[in-house]
DNA sequence: CGGGGTCGTTGAAGGCTTCAACAATTGAAA
DNA sequence: TTTCAATTGTTGAAGCCTTCAACGACCCCG
């Protein structure tokens, strides 16, 4: 994993020369605009994902699957949980297996089935790897404590179905 | 681009089998919520972001390239603003130059650099883009005119730096 | 006991991204 | 003026991620 950091300027302002590659306007448009900023936040978040994951020496697609076995499950629903095919589990099970990160687990109800736990190691990775990205995370430190509050409210709408 | 479309459930809620791959849990931790519900808004607009480029037949960074495209810009700028390494770029460039969407200027000034410009299909197809994008993003559906006015304040602050 | 369907795996293919090396060009120092 | 380090865009090699098609093992409904 010796993959160097992207710097990612994105939405930090990197040193732009003459033109000024910026965000695309949406000044009359409030629905555009309100698009605009969220993948700006998205692009943040993404920088804010890459370090952490990075910093735990795993790729990001390791990364999101460790975040996601709070409790052991089926490569499969992990997949489709994902949006990823299912050989991709498989590869990236490997990997994670191989550095003593996960385990296959038989299902005792059906032999076709391997579910993927979390190792004590494992998890010590993935609570890491949670905790720094929650401590660190850039939207955090743009807004004081009422700001987020109400950001969070606001999202619980937003991304729940 | 024969590129099928990323089904990723993430956030909609697939079909999940007996165990729940799901949101880690973060009851007790107001900002870890927060952290991780903008990961989920990430994701539902990730799933936008590459629904809209597959319908104008464009890979994920192509569209990302245009969307920077309102001025001409020195290809190193882009890549800056992207964070992306330069030679990305030229191979980003050659693509969308042969579908004639933006043709490379060269700069009066320095006779290295070479500056992306639009071509008006090439505006055309950005416009189409945008508007699909800023129409169709699933964060409009799911808030009242008054959320949306709010979350827009609020990320106007957390994002511009 | 069959047969269609599911789960995880494998190998091939293609796209994306980075790195190192390169020619052309610039800017400034000697 | 000449020289030399730094910059711009390009190329080729390499590695990773992702998908697709095919496969053996397995489940379950007739």
């Amino acid at each position: 994993m010796a993959t160097a950091t992207p710097p990612h300027p994105g939405t930090a302002g990197g040193p732009l020369r003459s033109s000024r590659p910026d965000l695309p306007a949406a000044e009359g448009d409030p629905e555009g605009e309100l698009v605009e900023l969220v993948i700006g936040l998205m692009e943040t978040m993404k920088t804010d994902l890459f370090a952490a994951a990075e910093a735990e020496d795993l790729a990001p697609p390791q990364a999101f699957l460790l975040r996601l076995l709070d409790e052991p499950a089926p490569m499969r629903d992990l997949a489709e949980t994902m949006g990823y095919d299912a050989s991709n589990i498989t590869a990236l099970a490997d990997k994670l297996e191989g550095r003593g990160l996960v385990e296959r687990q038989q299902d005792p109800a059906d032999r076709r089935v391997r579910r993927l736990a979390l190792t004590t190691e494992g998890r010590a990775v993935r609570d890491r790897l949670q905790r720094r990205l929650h401590s660190e995370a850039t939207v955090l430190a743009r807004l004081d404590e009422a700001e987020r509050a109400e950001l969070r409210e606001l999202l619980r709408r937003a991304v729940t179905p």
